[in-house]
RNA sequence: UGGGGCGUCGCCAAGCUGGUCUAAGGCACCGGAUUUUGAUUCCGGCAUUCCUAGGUUCGAAUCCUAGCGCCCCAGCCA
């Protein structure tokens, strides 16, 4: 149905989801986005999610949102309502309703009896420390725990008496029985539930066991028939075991194949951020930023309120691509990307962010007039609107210079500049702070006179009576070098507030994108401005 | 030094049932044109080379062998 999209570019995945539509292994594809709710969602959620809902759409099939809720000390309701609300503000279709593994705690155990009694798991009673000693290392293959042998019907027993809150978090473990010697670490008797007499946010106290990711996550997947389950590349290992659980289940009837499949790829790096819980979690404790939807928090919450948009992560999905691979990514292809996405949405506008005062000494004295500014220089169908004109201008302080560097072509003693869709003026001098100039009066903008004087350099401005000033808050990214690994490296510019001067007007808008003229893309939301990113700007790097 | 992955232009990334590859595309970069945003848009340029070394073949980024480099795995986290 998006066929008339531009068609992006091949990668594994499609091939393998294209090879199973054409041998009839699938009719209809399904996966699922599975985030566990104990943090926000960040930009590296944000290329799985589109994967995950961009496959599933491209391909007419259907992507799940899912919690993996399976550890209760970790997980709060809090961050379920924010992971669906940027799931949502991504744009991704999950049918309204978000499932949760906790669903199925019911199956799962049901599975884990099955597991038992088909002597393929058992219940551990060695502590933790010895579970670890005794599963050996890399190159040390591991040694039966001494509980490995214990009948089934014991097994089972024991099994029921945790479930039932019998023993003490600790005291018991269940495990699958595979192979202690098995190179891969992930088959030496992966642990599948362990107790845990902890609430949960929505099971609350019916259950004293929980089970482990590598335990759930197939049976979630099998259960909601997903076809194709992406994850990231430090799965690969766990992949056999993904395999030979589901294995096992379907065998036992409690599965039907075709069984889902797991791949992996390569998850997002980009420079000068950090995506990973546990660092972002610091900069919000620790007081850095103003919490998780900080303007400068690489989270999706955050993102929102800087005024990035879905449709710009979408392109930078697109741009980046899927593979393998390790990807480092440099910020700025994100930021490009929402540069390319706000130019196309967004209303230009003036405003002086670092104001001083322009007299127009020959323009009489309570004179006003009112300028026509299109909203869209290549967007005519936009309009115009009318802004005010007078004798005493704002203009930004970068604009004008006593000693103005070579191929300088704004306002410095005797230069003549453009007033974007006002006026030619000639700057006659810097006086007690302000910028004095005449103005050449036929050169209105729209008028046959206006081309008539050609000048190189073209500023925008606000009249000062008519100025509606406002706090604007200028983002910069929050940390300083490429490759930051603590709140050391944070930028301390990565927030500068300044009082501007904005074109009347501007106030009242509500997550409204919009392009300063000369500036960036900003986004005003009940009267905050925000600067999302600046325009590139060729002549800086002079 | 066990197991699993990855290695194509500065950054991504197609290609990988061998020839149409003197390797697609994007971003970056460098020109140049348009432009009342030093923005946008437009046009042109940008890997004889595919981690390295051998081999197979009439022919290899694609197959084989041996190296090298990087990442992941020893939670009752996900």
């Amino acid at each position: 149905m998006n066929k008339s999209h531009t068609p992006s570019t091949s990668n594994f995945i499609k091939q393998i989801i294209a090879a199973d539509l054409a041998s009839g292994k699938h009719v209809k594809i399904r996966t699922r986005f599975p985030p566990e709710p104990n943090g926000y969602l960040h930009l590296g959620h944000a290329k799985s999610i589109l994967l995950n809902f961009g496959l599933a759409k491209e391909y007419g099939g259907a992507c799940n949102l899912r919690f993996d809720d399976t550890n209760p000390e970790k997980e709060e309701q809090a961050y379920v309502d924010s992971i669906v609300e940027s799931v949502k503000w991504l744009g991704a279709d999950f049918g309204g309703k978000a499932l949760y593994a906790s669903d199925y705690f019911d199956f799962m155990y049901q599975c884990a009896e099955h597991l038992v009694t088909s002597g393929n798991a058992y219940v551990d009673s060695q502590s933790a420390d010895e579970m670890k000693h005794n599963r050996g290392f890399f190159t040390k293959p591991g040694v039966d725990s001494l509980f490995r042998s214990r009948s089934s019907s014991e097994n089972l027993s024991l099994l029921r008496e945790m479930r039932d809150g019998k023993h003490a978090d600790g005291a018991h473990v269940l495990r699958a029985k595979i192979d202690m010697r098995s190179p891969n670490i992930n088959l030496r008797d992966p642990a599948l539930y362990r107790i845990k007499k902890a609430t949960h946010h929505r099971t609350g106290d019916k259950w004293c066991i929980y089970p482990m990711y590598t335990y759930a996550h197939p049976i979630e997947d099998a259960v909601e028939k997903i076809t194709h389950s992406l994850c990231t590349l430090e799965f690969e290992d766990q992949r056999p075991f993904y395999d030979w659980l589901l294995n096992k289940l379907a065998d036992g009837g409690l599965l039907q194949r075709p069984l889902p499949q797991q791949i992996e790829f390569a998850r997002l790096n980009l420079t000068h951020v950090l995506l990973s819980k546990r660092l972002l979690i610091k900069l919000v404790e620790g007081g850095h930023v103003d919490g998780w939807d900080d303007p400068r928090m690489p989270t999706l919450a955050g993102a929102r309120r800087r005024g990035y948009t879905a449709d710009g992560l979408r392109r930078f999905a697109e741009r980046i691509g899927v593979s393998k691979a390790h990807q480092m990514i440099d910020y700025s292809i994100l930021e490009d990307c929402m540069r390319e996405h706000l130019n196309e949405i967004a209303p230009r506008r003036m405003a002086v962010l670092d104001p001083i005062k322009l007299v127009i000494e020959n323009y009489p004295e309570g004179q006003e007039e009112l300028m026509d500014v299109p909203n869209h220089p290549q967007k005519p169908e936009w309009g115009k609107r009318q802004v005010p004109f007078s004798r005493e201008l704002w203009i930004e302080r970068d604009d004008y210079t006593d000693s103005p560097p070579k191929g300088y072509f704004r306002l410095a003693p005797g230069a003549t500049v453009r007033l974007r869709y006002g006026y030619a003026v000639k700057c006659e001098g810097y006086h007690n702070g302000i910028v004095r100039c005449t103005y050449l009066a036929e050169t209105r903008s729209g008028t046959p006179g206006a081309d008539a004087v050609k000048v190189k350099g073209n500023i925008h401005w606000v009249s000062v009576k008519h100025a509606h000033a406002a706090q604007v808050h200028l983002y910069d990214r929050l940390f300083k070098i490429e490759h930051p690994e603590s709140v050391e490296h944070l930028n301390p510019d990565s927030i500068k507030t300044v009082s501007a001067q904005l074109e009347p007007g501007l106030k009242d808008s509500k997550e409204s994108h919009v392009q300063f003229e000369r500036h960036g893309y900003f986004i005003c939301d009940d009267g905050r401005v925000n600067r999302t990113v600046t325009l590139r700007d060729s002549w800086a790097k002079h």
